[in-house]
DNA sequence: ATCAACTGATTCATACGTTTACTATTTTCG
DNA sequence: CGAAAATAGTAAACGTATGAATCAGTTGAT
């Protein structure tokens, strides 16, 4: 296992013990006492989603700082722009359940993003309540090219593993949330 | 693969052509058009990075609705009590390094939670810039009764996947990070 | 011993997302 | 047909995270 450091026994109660706790070592730590001292069962699962938040931010925090916001755009600001893209022209609501953002960040984005110009708001005809959100010309131009470089860094990423072993996780990880399925985008039934 | 939907061919441009994609077809779309309509090659990297996301938001956002909000904490405050909890006492700036916040994010919740009597802040008698988070008795007995809730869903999430399969997923999100090592909690070098 | 450079924590202004409440439209069904 | 319920989108209030600036203490060179 690449950088799990060894050093989480022993020095508990020094002063500064947490100095030289990386990720790893904290996992293994955390692990250690809750079984030992508390005794909790599900450390293994612990370890699972720790694991899985921590590369989820990583990645996702990575992302954004190298592509996105140096052209400008937040992270939040893509995956909607991206959904739109690819599954446009579609309702705000359908936008929110496959970013899994909120029906009012949906609306809130959606405002700065026509400001911008990079996103067209037309009513509905079908249905006086609703509107289609589309990408202008100008949009798309962006995503394709900000997704050149997006898809890119996706690569740096995912190209640790090999081909194999990416779409294991994907199985895996699909077996996760599907295990647990009936919820909506965002955690709603 | 449990959820695929399979109508994600046909009816592309029918008007509401996003009404019924779900998470799963949408990716499937997202593949088929970034592939044949504007020759991306990394489409295996996008889907294990959507799939990431999507799992981590997934889980959070239920375990923080569950088990932390119906007790009035935020999902960061458990995350900074977990740290203090385990490796503490510790300093703000290694607090922050093993939760992946901010330092700034670290005082303001700190803040709050000695403001409710659940943190401590003692003066570092060797560095007098620096401080000692600790859990009070109030805070350590909180945390022991939140985590066997928070726990137990855990379980709920991670059992989905046999002990195996677990261990695996951990072994290739341990190797997708650390495959890009070099960064610090936050994606700093 | 002193000053400059560094480091740690905090505060401030800002941005963003969520929840709740509201308005407008459509649908349902008595 | 018409009133009540449901649904779509938006606005307001609130909480929380972030980066920049600030304050304070430490370190090291001279």
């Amino acid at each position: 296992m690449a950088a799990k450091s060894t050093r989480d026994e022993q020095d508990r109660g020094r002063p500064d013990a947490a100095a030289d706790l990386d990720f790893w070592s904290f996992v293994a730590l955390a692990n250690r006492r809750l079984a030992e001292e508390y005794g909790f069962r599900h450390q293994l699962a612990t370890e699972v989603l720790l694991t899985l938040n921590r590369a989820s931010d990583l990645v996702t925090y990575d992302l954004e700082a190298a592509v996105h916001r140096p052209r400008g755009r937040s992270w939040s600001a893509f995956r909607l722009m991206f959904v739109v893209w690819l599954a446009g022209p579609l309702e705000p609501r359908n936008a929110a359940r496959l970013t899994g953002m909120s029906r009012a960040a949906v609306s809130n984005l959606g405002k700065s993003l026509v400001a911008d110009g990079l996103l067209d708001r037309t009513p509905d005809e079908r249905d006086g309540r609703s509107v289609q959100l589309s990408l202008t010309g100008a949009g798309h131009a962006e995503m394709v090219s900000v997704f050149r470089e997006h898809n890119e860094r996706e690569f740096g990423w995912a190209g640790a593993l090999t081909e194999a072993e990416q779409r294991i996780l994907v199985l895996l990880l699909d077996k996760l949330i599907t295990g647990h399925d009936g919820f909506d985008a965002r955690g709603r039934r």
